[in-house]
DNA sequence: GTGTCAAGAACGAATGTTCTTTTTTAGTTG
DNA sequence: CAACTAAAAAAGAACATTCGTTCTTGACAC
């Protein structure tokens, strides 16, 4: 039987998560110890060790926090009048801003994926779930502004396809490593390209 | 006064730089340790620290192979015939196969960036030269196949700029995380959205 | 033989994790 | 409602291991 409720204990691991988040912010998905997790989260090691199996469960947990935002952003725009695909890749972007997932983390969580299984298959799954939501958005559009017919419509899309995906990889690339990237900028070439 | 010649020790130094680069593809540049680099190359340790200050000095050695080359393939361009907006962006991207260069390497190398301001700055003059690359021609493409003027060639090009600098980089993304990365369908599309 | 190179044992510091101890908790009893 | 209890949570010292680096030794080139 617990001494704690279960809201405690989870408002305890959202402690810890948030507290790793800014230091894989700091130093690095990689380069970051536990050391700094335990400083960070003020925190002692048993009292961490009892909320998460390890390093790498606060890894997964906190990429999960991450990537997982992204989501929910395009949900929204299921209510809006069909958008246009530059209005789906710029809402894809602009919803980073005030958001837990800072690009520089998403860079982070990128590349560890190349190296760790667990994020690398979560991320597969992100990026499907992203990819569906643009195919929804863009067929829809396809077939009532562009006037084309299913099969059309689906060739139009897988056209358009990687290099939206690619635009809003681009995005979090430049904004993570440049330090005056201009977010404008970047959204209005985003908008020429795709035209309107 | 040394005992074997420059030529050697140059060899050398490649030798450690390409047994580190293996390393840092297998297992990542963060979590790569001095024991595999002085596994993988068949030195000892004192050997590798006759051509190298440390880790962090290998690996800024490897970082400069990795993302040096991306400017020459540009530079192979400007003999040829302007080339269109879209060409550049390929050939950008098709000069990754074969190389050094492989996208998961340049990932670790672009998160690495965030956190260790030597590689940080490395990336920045890179991709300056990149994009001045771009905008020599790109000024050109408007000027002599758009038919625009100085002025209206110049915003022409800032406006298309960081779109296509993202379709890069958005094919380094994919090609890197997802397994069965379409390279031609990538290509096709930028085509299409870059129109030509 | 003198001066450089390479080898690999050796070093302290830092790593992720566990273990023991102390503190806090919720539930029970008087 | 106060005192007690059993159990769980937190603290932090302690652990073996691994880290990056240095040092000592022997080998080899000129």
């Amino acid at each position: 039987m617990p001494k704690v409720t279960a809201e405690y204990r989870e408002a305890r691991r959202d402690e810890i998560t948030a507290a790793a988040l800014r230091c894989f912010q700091a130093r690095g998905l990689a380069a970051t110890s536990m050391s700094d997790i335990i400083a960070e989260s003020g925190l002692s090691a048993g009292a961490i060790y009892g909320h998460f199996e390890g390093k790498h469960d606060i890894m997964m947990a906190a990429a999960r926090e991450v990537i997982g935002h992204r989501i929910a952003d395009l949900r929204e725009l299921a209510g809006e009048s069909a958008p246009s695909p530059a209005e789906v890749v710029t809402r894809m972007m602009t919803g980073l801003s005030g958001d837990v997932a800072k690009p520089s983390l998403l860079l982070q969580v990128w590349a560890q994926a190349m190296v760790e299984d667990g994020v690398r298959e979560l991320l597969w799954t992100v990026f499907a779930d992203i990819r569906e939501a643009f195919d929804h958005y863009f067929m829809r559009w396809a077939v009532e502004h562009e006037s084309l017919d299913e099969v059309a419509a689906r060739e139009w899309t897988a056209t358009l396809m990687p290099a939206a995906v690619g635009l809003a990889q681009g995005y979090i690339v430049q904004s993570a490593v440049f330090p005056a990237f201009d977010s404008a900028a970047y959204l209005a070439s985003v908008r020429s390209v795709l035209q309107q």
